[in-house]
DNA sequence: AAAACTGCGGCAG
DNA sequence: CTGCCGCAGTTTT
Protein backbone atom coordinates (compact mmCIF):
# COMPACT_ATOMS: atom_id res chain seq x y z
CA UNK A 1 0.00 0.00 0.00
CA UNK A 2 1.57 3.48 -0.88
CA UNK A 3 1.62 5.94 1.38
CA UNK A 4 -1.09 8.27 1.20
CA UNK A 5 -0.18 12.30 1.33
CA UNK A 6 -2.57 13.39 3.82
CA UNK A 7 -3.80 17.44 4.60
CA UNK A 8 -3.23 17.02 8.44
CA UNK A 9 -6.50 16.09 10.68
CA UNK A 10 -7.98 14.96 7.24
CA UNK A 11 -10.57 12.25 7.30
CA UNK A 12 -11.13 10.00 4.20
CA UNK A 13 -14.45 8.69 4.10
CA UNK A 14 -14.79 6.18 1.57
CA UNK A 15 -17.22 2.79 0.14
CA UNK A 16 -17.23 0.28 -2.39
CA UNK A 17 -18.65 -2.98 -3.49
CA UNK A 18 -17.44 -6.72 -2.31
CA UNK A 19 -18.28 -10.17 -3.00
CA UNK A 20 -19.46 -10.06 0.36
CA UNK A 21 -21.74 -6.71 0.49
CA UNK A 22 -21.04 -2.75 -0.06
CA UNK A 23 -17.77 -2.15 2.58
CA UNK A 24 -17.10 1.44 4.52
CA UNK A 25 -14.13 2.44 5.84
CA UNK A 26 -12.62 6.06 7.52
CA UNK A 27 -9.06 6.95 6.87
CA UNK A 28 -7.47 9.39 9.09
CA UNK A 29 -3.30 10.46 8.89
CA UNK A 30 -2.07 7.57 11.45
CA UNK A 31 -3.83 5.09 9.16
CA UNK A 32 -7.06 3.11 8.69
CA UNK A 33 -9.56 3.73 11.32
CA UNK A 34 -12.74 1.75 10.49
CA UNK A 35 -13.96 -0.48 7.94
CA UNK A 36 -17.09 -1.89 8.13
CA UNK A 37 -18.96 -4.62 5.22
CA UNK A 38 -21.84 -6.69 4.87
CA UNK A 39 -23.85 -3.59 3.83
CA UNK A 40 -27.11 -3.66 1.39
CA UNK A 41 -26.57 -0.82 -0.36
CA UNK A 42 -23.54 1.87 -0.69
CA UNK A 43 -25.98 4.42 1.26
CA UNK A 44 -26.09 1.84 4.39
CA UNK A 45 -22.81 1.29 4.13
CA UNK A 46 -21.68 5.24 4.66
CA UNK A 47 -24.54 6.02 7.07
CA UNK A 48 -22.99 3.40 9.55
CA UNK A 49 -19.63 4.56 9.38
CA UNK A 50 -20.49 8.01 9.68
CA UNK A 51 -22.50 7.56 12.13
CA UNK A 52 -20.67 6.43 14.07
CA UNK A 53 -17.86 9.57 13.71
CA UNK A 54 -19.66 12.56 14.58
CA UNK A 55 -18.86 14.65 11.77
CA UNK A 56 -21.50 16.95 10.50
CA UNK A 57 -20.98 17.05 6.88
CA UNK A 58 -18.87 14.43 5.60
CA UNK A 59 -17.14 14.27 2.11
CA UNK A 60 -18.08 11.00 -0.24
CA UNK A 61 -16.42 9.65 -3.07
CA UNK A 62 -13.26 11.20 -2.00
CA UNK A 63 -10.85 10.77 -4.35
CA UNK A 64 -8.12 9.84 -1.73
CA UNK A 65 -10.50 6.92 -1.32
CA UNK A 66 -10.03 4.94 -4.32
CA UNK A 67 -6.93 3.56 -3.55
CA UNK A 68 -8.35 2.02 -0.34
CA UNK A 69 -11.83 0.93 -1.91
CA UNK A 70 -9.30 -1.12 -4.34
CA UNK A 71 -7.44 -2.80 -1.72
CA UNK A 72 -10.67 -3.95 0.21
CA UNK A 73 -11.56 -5.05 -3.13
CA UNK A 74 -8.81 -6.72 -3.78
CA UNK A 75 -8.80 -8.74 -0.89
CA UNK A 76 -11.68 -9.73 -1.10
CA UNK A 77 -11.17 -11.27 -4.66
CA UNK A 78 -8.52 -12.93 -3.41
CA UNK A 79 -6.12 -10.77 -5.01
CA UNK A 80 -4.48 -9.84 -2.03
CA UNK A 81 -3.13 -11.97 0.71
CA UNK A 82 -1.42 -9.46 3.14
CA UNK A 83 -2.20 -5.96 4.67
CA UNK A 84 0.74 -6.22 6.43
CA UNK A 85 1.95 -2.27 4.70
CA UNK A 86 -1.46 -1.08 5.91
CA UNK A 87 -0.93 1.21 8.91
CA UNK A 88 -3.71 1.14 11.25
CA UNK A 89 -4.88 4.26 13.53
CA UNK A 90 -4.75 2.57 17.06
CA UNK A 91 -5.71 5.70 18.96
CA UNK A 92 -8.14 4.89 21.87
CA UNK A 93 -6.85 0.98 21.91
CA UNK A 94 -5.98 -0.41 25.55
CA UNK A 95 -3.02 -1.76 25.36
CA UNK A 96 -3.99 -5.57 25.80
CA UNK A 97 -5.65 -4.84 22.69
CA UNK A 98 -3.21 -3.54 20.72
CA UNK A 99 -1.07 -6.49 22.08
CA UNK A 100 -3.84 -8.74 20.80
CA UNK A 101 -4.23 -6.48 17.44
CA UNK A 102 -0.43 -7.27 16.81
CA UNK A 103 -0.60 -11.31 17.49
CA UNK A 104 -3.40 -11.92 15.22
CA UNK A 105 -1.95 -9.83 12.60
CA UNK A 106 0.67 -12.23 12.48
CA UNK A 107 -1.02 -14.92 11.70
CA UNK A 108 -0.88 -16.07 7.81
CA UNK A 109 -2.95 -16.39 5.58
CA UNK A 110 -5.51 -19.19 5.82
CA UNK A 111 -4.43 -20.28 8.64
CA UNK A 112 -6.27 -20.54 12.20
CA UNK A 113 -5.42 -19.80 15.57
CA UNK A 114 -7.50 -20.35 19.16
CA UNK A 115 -8.21 -18.13 21.23
CA UNK A 116 -5.95 -19.84 23.86
CA UNK A 117 -2.90 -19.83 21.55
CA UNK A 118 -3.15 -16.34 21.23
CA UNK A 119 -3.69 -15.50 24.90
CA UNK A 120 -0.43 -18.10 25.37
CA UNK A 121 1.40 -16.11 23.30
CA UNK A 122 0.85 -13.45 25.08
CA UNK A 123 2.00 -14.59 27.91
CA UNK A 124 -1.17 -15.24 29.84
CA UNK A 125 -2.95 -18.73 28.69
CA UNK A 126 -6.20 -17.75 30.58
CA UNK A 127 -6.94 -14.65 29.00
CA UNK A 128 -8.52 -16.53 26.19
CA UNK A 129 -11.93 -14.79 26.96
CA UNK A 130 -10.48 -11.49 26.97
CA UNK A 131 -8.78 -12.21 23.99
CA UNK A 132 -12.62 -13.07 22.04
CA UNK A 133 -13.42 -9.81 24.15
CA UNK A 134 -10.98 -7.45 22.46
CA UNK A 135 -11.21 -8.97 19.15
CA UNK A 136 -15.61 -8.15 19.14
CA UNK A 137 -14.03 -4.93 19.20
CA UNK A 138 -12.43 -5.28 15.76
CA UNK A 139 -12.84 -1.73 14.08
CA UNK A 140 -10.82 -2.95 11.22
CA UNK A 141 -11.81 -5.93 9.98
CA UNK A 142 -10.34 -7.85 7.56
CA UNK A 143 -7.22 -6.20 8.06
CA UNK A 144 -6.53 -7.60 11.65
CA UNK A 145 -7.91 -11.09 10.79
CA UNK A 146 -10.12 -12.05 13.34
CA UNK A 147 -11.76 -14.19 11.16
CA UNK A 148 -8.63 -16.72 11.73
CA UNK A 149 -9.32 -16.75 15.53
CA UNK A 150 -11.64 -19.30 16.53
CA UNK A 151 -11.90 -21.52 19.62
CA UNK A 152 -10.17 -24.38 21.00
CA UNK A 153 -12.09 -27.36 19.90
CA UNK A 154 -12.24 -25.92 15.83
CA UNK A 155 -15.83 -24.26 15.96
CA UNK A 156 -16.00 -20.84 14.64
CA UNK A 157 -17.41 -19.12 17.76
CA UNK A 158 -18.79 -15.79 17.30
CA UNK A 159 -18.25 -13.09 14.74
CA UNK A 160 -19.57 -9.36 15.64
CA UNK A 161 -19.89 -8.02 12.22
CA UNK A 162 -23.58 -8.42 10.64
CA UNK A 163 -23.30 -11.84 8.61
CA UNK A 164 -22.24 -13.38 12.28
CA UNK A 165 -20.80 -16.28 12.08
CA UNK A 166 -21.61 -17.07 8.03
CA UNK A 167 -19.68 -14.42 7.30
CA UNK A 168 -16.81 -15.88 9.03
CA UNK A 169 -17.08 -19.09 7.71
CA UNK A 170 -16.77 -17.74 4.19
CA UNK A 171 -13.57 -15.54 5.02
CA UNK A 172 -12.08 -18.46 5.81
CA UNK A 173 -13.46 -20.19 2.43
CA UNK A 174 -12.28 -17.78 0.81
CA UNK A 175 -9.10 -17.67 2.19
CA UNK A 176 -8.33 -21.10 1.54
CA UNK A 177 -8.98 -21.67 -1.74
CA UNK A 178 -6.53 -19.00 -2.66
CA UNK A 179 -3.67 -20.30 -0.13
C1' DA B 1 -15.58 0.00 43.68
C1' DA B 2 -18.49 -3.62 42.36
C1' DA B 3 -21.14 -6.11 39.38
C1' DA B 4 -22.11 -7.62 34.93
C1' DC B 5 -20.95 -8.53 30.82
C1' DT B 6 -18.00 -11.47 26.86
C1' DG B 7 -16.43 -14.24 19.86
C1' DC B 8 -13.00 -19.17 25.97
C1' DG B 9 -11.64 -23.51 27.87
C1' DG B 10 -11.65 -27.43 30.58
C1' DC B 11 -13.87 -30.71 33.18
C1' DA B 12 -17.53 -32.83 35.11
C1' DG B 13 -22.24 -35.41 34.47
C1' DC C 1 -23.84 -33.89 24.01
C1' DT C 2 -25.05 -30.03 27.85
C1' DG C 3 -24.03 -27.36 31.95
C1' DC C 4 -21.08 -24.99 35.09
C1' DC C 5 -17.46 -22.48 36.85
C1' DG C 6 -12.99 -19.90 36.70
C1' DC C 7 -10.74 -16.81 34.08
C1' DA C 8 -8.94 -11.58 32.29
C1' DG C 9 -10.23 -7.33 30.46
C1' DT C 10 -13.95 -4.01 29.44
C1' DT C 11 -18.16 -1.77 30.24
C1' DT C 12 -21.85 -0.44 33.04
C1' DT C 13 -23.90 0.65 37.56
Amino acid sequence: MKKIKLPSNRIIIGSTETRFGWLSFTVTPKGLKECRFMFGTKKLAEEAIVSSLDIKEPLTDDPLSVPWSELFRSYFEGKIKSFDKVPVDSDGWSDFQKKVYNTVKSIPYGKTASYGAVASFLGNEKASRAVGNALKNNPVAPVIPCHRVISSDKDLCGFSASGGIELKLKMLELEKDNS
